[in-house]
DNA sequence: ACTGTCGGGACCGCCCGTTGTT
DNA sequence: AACAACGGGCGGTCCCGACAGT
């Protein structure tokens, strides 16, 4: 009975190895100019190995991002599991999701790297969107109802939606910034004053008037 | 003589024309994944004719890169040449650097184009890093400038520097969503929500109390 | 020993299945172009079990070919059995063939996927033209023996191989005018006309005069 | 001037040389088991030259195909320009065609390809079934033409349109034969028979009763 | 200034067949 | 008897670029 894992053992394990030389090559040269053959020399397996493993390069790249998005979700329910205060939480995904992009910089240039197919790819596009939409919907939630605790300053609801697109856009232009000059400047204290800045915007006023 | 203006007018018509097709095709597929065929079938004129212009495709995309600078060069110079506070200048950029990414979206596409190749080709990000340094150290003495004149809170020259990055990521961060989802959002209506905050943020504080 | 029964009941039973699987295959893409992977698809087990039955495509193909032709004998050998005048047993062989190229097309289809093979193929090649010659002389003989009797004019043996030829291919031109215009003509009774003409042109001047 | 041609010139003659190497490569392994590479190697240029007249392997197929069906209509217009007796024509059109199939056998294997691809590949298709359906109109309407004249027996307009078909019939199950054994018959020979006793069949009854 | 022809190489995907495991 | 994993190689197609010619 042991035995009957062999097979799936030995193709799980195979089936990892592509996902990682793929992710790493992708990260080099990109999606577009990574052959399927630079993979599987990266993997140690013949085209026709890879075949077996995945129907299409693009099927590949659908594996890698749903792999990507697993590795993200994580910070981010943890923090919400928390049940702590709006600004906590936000502070809490932040700091969780920063190992993620601050390795070597493999998950960060396949983050850029999904970005850019789903932009033109509509099967990764249709992939990427609907989770990317979710993540927005809960920073939205958490806006709002750190408004509603009063830990945030009161917005309505269109505006809790901004403001979510608001750190997104934080978030990704630091990265793309981290990848073209990785070397120019301290970016996580660069993504704690920015982040800083926009928690603060958006606290809620100490109480009456001026401070 | 009148020859040769003729000609060079000719010359210059067609390497435009290269320029407008290739930029069309760039934002549509990408820069690997357009071929030099598509670029000459939009331009109108033959392959031949495309290298005694370009030397390589490379070469073209050099070329596209230094347009697209000169293109948002304008409205920076121009906010800077203002002399006005701090404060009103980078209003003043966000709001004249915004035609350019509101248009359908081939100049915005160009520049994640031109983002992506100058993270993975050292030519190119040769040519890129240079301005993106330069206007990341025209924004930091903008804010530091605006923090010696009382408009802006206090800052010391790296935290400016940095607070020029959080600027830069806001931005491009919105332009990448706004690419991936471009219907998810009044995008326009989203920037000045972040601005704004960040402004605020970064405005002095009113008067009084030491914070 | 019952046992024994069970799995080569089974393992027949696969057999078949990967036959008519192939022969389905084979009509509907050809031999060169349909793989190995599509057959074993269509028969619903795996390439390895596929490699049990069978050393290769190509013995197969010839486990194809000699059921093929088994399925044709019958009706010739049974319209030669019953030992009728000449033009009687041609007309029984070819009305009883005909069920055989009726079908849907599939049995169409494999006759010229056969022929095809054949004379590409020295394998297949070696394997058809066996009893390729084998019926035209069958037909010859039933020529000359009708000649011998008196149902049929009086022809001498290389001429009575040689109608044998017409009359085969008579029959495969009809085939082949199926396959490529299946709606084209009511090919029964193209044959029958066809047919017609050939055994009346065959058939013993009516009495007196000589020809 | 003459100098503008030497590039058409050169690109004809290229041309030509590929025509000429793919009809020799089909006619050796087919169509399906020809690769690009064979038809290269043999016309003396890359792959790259290759696309460069041909938009697809298939696109030279239909080429082929075209000229293909212009060698055959050469012998059949021209003896339907004699404007003599039906079965005088039909004999100049078998005496006519014959050339074409009794070559090296490259023209022949070039016809049983054809058809084959016609029967699997519908841009195949529809280019042959129109001509072949035009070839049949015109077998069938010399017949009809010859029962009105009275040289062949009289005969109704869906019956006329049968006799073509056999005609066809006969003809092209003769190639099939001598393609697969063509050292096995005088196929002259019993072409001459065939159509012979095809057309004594069609011929009109001398007079009025037996002969 | 521009055209058309062509080369060499890489692309992704599929091919047929083998091997080791159950 | 059957399966999953895999190898080595070829399939058609398209790539960028060169170059002779006009």
């Amino acid at each position: 009975m042991p035995d009957t894992h062999v097979h799936a053992q030995r193709s799980d394990q195979t089936r990892t190895r592509i996902l990682d030389a793929a992710a790493e090559a992708f990260a080099d040269h990109g999606y577009a100019a990574t052959g399927v053959d630079e993979i599987c020399r990266r993997a140690g397996l013949s085209k026709g190995g890879f075949y077996h493993h995945f129907p299409s390069k693009q099927a590949l790249f659908l594996a890698l991002l749903e792999q990507w998005l697993a590795l993200l979700d994580r910070p981010i329910t943890s923090a919400e599991a928390t049940g702590a205060a709006a600004p906590q939480q936000l502070r809490a995904m932040v700091r969780g999701a920063r190992p993620i992009f601050t390795q070597p910089g493999e998950q960060t240039a396949m983050f850029l790297e999904i970005w850019i197919q789903a932009i033109r790819d509509p099967a990764v596009r249709a992939a990427a969107l609907a989770p990317y939409r979710q993540y927005l919907d809960r920073f939205a939630a958490l806006i709002a109802a750190g408004a509603a605790e009063g830990s945030l300053r009161p917005v309505d609801t269109p505006a809790a939606a901004r403001y979510a697109r608001v750190l997104m856009a934080l978030a990704t232009g630091l990265l793309l910034q981290d990848l073209l000059d990785p070397g120019g400047a301290d970016w996580g204290q660069v993504a704690e004053d920015g982040f800083g800045l926009l928690l603060k915007g958006l606290a809620a006023e100490p109480a009456g008037g001026a401070e």
